[in-house]
DNA sequence: GTCTATATCTGGATAGAC
DNA sequence: GTCTATCCAGATATAGAC
């Protein structure tokens, strides 16, 4: 009985339980699918008791946005420090989305309840969160900039569509993706050739 | 005064009118965010007269879901039908992407609500609208395989995962697309262009 | 075909005991 | 810090008049 009573009763208590329980629900069943009384016995408490840690609904789901969203970032940050001096623009390419894949996929109810409910909050709750989002953008934006100034990317894209472009297609692959059928780096590097390459035939290929 | 009646009062009238309302509100609020109070009165209607058309707010969803992909999946097959014979395969993706972001963005609520909502609904209704999904998404594998089996698309390319990052790249464009800053077949147009080409600069480039 | 009125349920939120 | 009990608003859905 090495386990812990939390891990032990699959719950986890307090205000951390709490984020936990309603992270994974909201992210399964949608914004106002989950009520607060779904919450509470997931966390292993009643609804009542909610309110002694949060001031209310909206309160649980704006720091649920915040921290999925620096979930990704960090995870994609970490990811870019960690490249090797002359890492190729297909290495740093490549570790965006590998960290994007990873974060959304396999690592963190909070970064998928973002993506998921982000378009079912209310417009306050929406925009509190706002700023964390546009830093994250930032971020890839500075990126994909560089990668362009240095000549990998082509200087025909246009880089905010651009961007528009990749993150709505990592961010669909929360709705069909299988961890059984391969992971998600594995899939990161599949995007990345075919993005990076196009898919039109090279003519003067013979593979 | 030539307007008719439902266009003056901005309503119209019996099950047209509802599904319009409905569709409407669903894709701009959200599936949990929409009352049959708020359809009827859209409508022009009360909401206990909506039993009168539909068993139920489901029953409402469903036929939304299915009318919404049908019209993308018309336009998209339209558009193609008028090809020339001897179109290129720029030519044909193009055709895909503008049918389907111009039924998406700028033409229907039904789409833009099936979008927005599809992950929203309980699993019953969704299930009712996959028979429709399959069918536009089986024309398009047999579009893009043709595409391939021509040469046109690289053979490395694996399509069912290439069709998956395409349309979640399409249709993630209705979280941010403008009207006023250009047009749905203009923004077609980059996205063919991005994926068909790929955004790596060509070393022997020099336009 | 639309109305009014209402039954029934479930939601978020609060108060006070422990 | 969690409980029980409850208020109140708003939801879907129904019944019957017109």
């Amino acid at each position: 009985m090495a386990l812990s009573k939390a891990v032990a009763e699959n719950t986890e208590v307090g205000r951390a339980g709490i984020l936990d329980a309603a992270a994974l629900l909201f992210g399964r069943h949608g914004y106002g699918a989950v009520s607060l009384r779904m919450i509470a016995e997931a966390a292993g408490i009643k609804a009542g008791s909610i309110y002694y840690h949060f001031a209310s609904k909206d309160a649980i789901i704006a720091e649920i946005l915040d921290v999925g969203i620096r979930a990704v970032h960090d995870e994609v940050r970490d990811r870019i420090t960690a490249l090797r001096a002359d890492a190729s623009a297909r290495d740093v390419f490549r570790a965006v989305l590998r960290g994007h894949l990873y974060a959304l996929l396999e690592h963190g109810d909070y970064t998928s309840a973002n993506v998921r409910i982000f378009g079912q909050v209310p417009p306050a709750v929406r925009n509190a969160n706002l700023p964390v989002r546009r830093a994250y953008e930032g971020f890839l934006d500075d990126l994909l900039s560089d990668l362009q100034a240095s000549g990998a990317i082509s200087s025909d894209v246009n880089l905010p569509r651009f961007r528009l472009l990749l993150i709505g297609a990592l961010n669909a692959t929360l709705e069909w993706f299988d961890p059984q059928k391969g992971g998600a780096e594995a899939l990161a590097d599949d995007y990345a050739d075919i993005i990076l390459n196009g898919v039109l035939a090279k003519t003067g290929d013979k593979t």
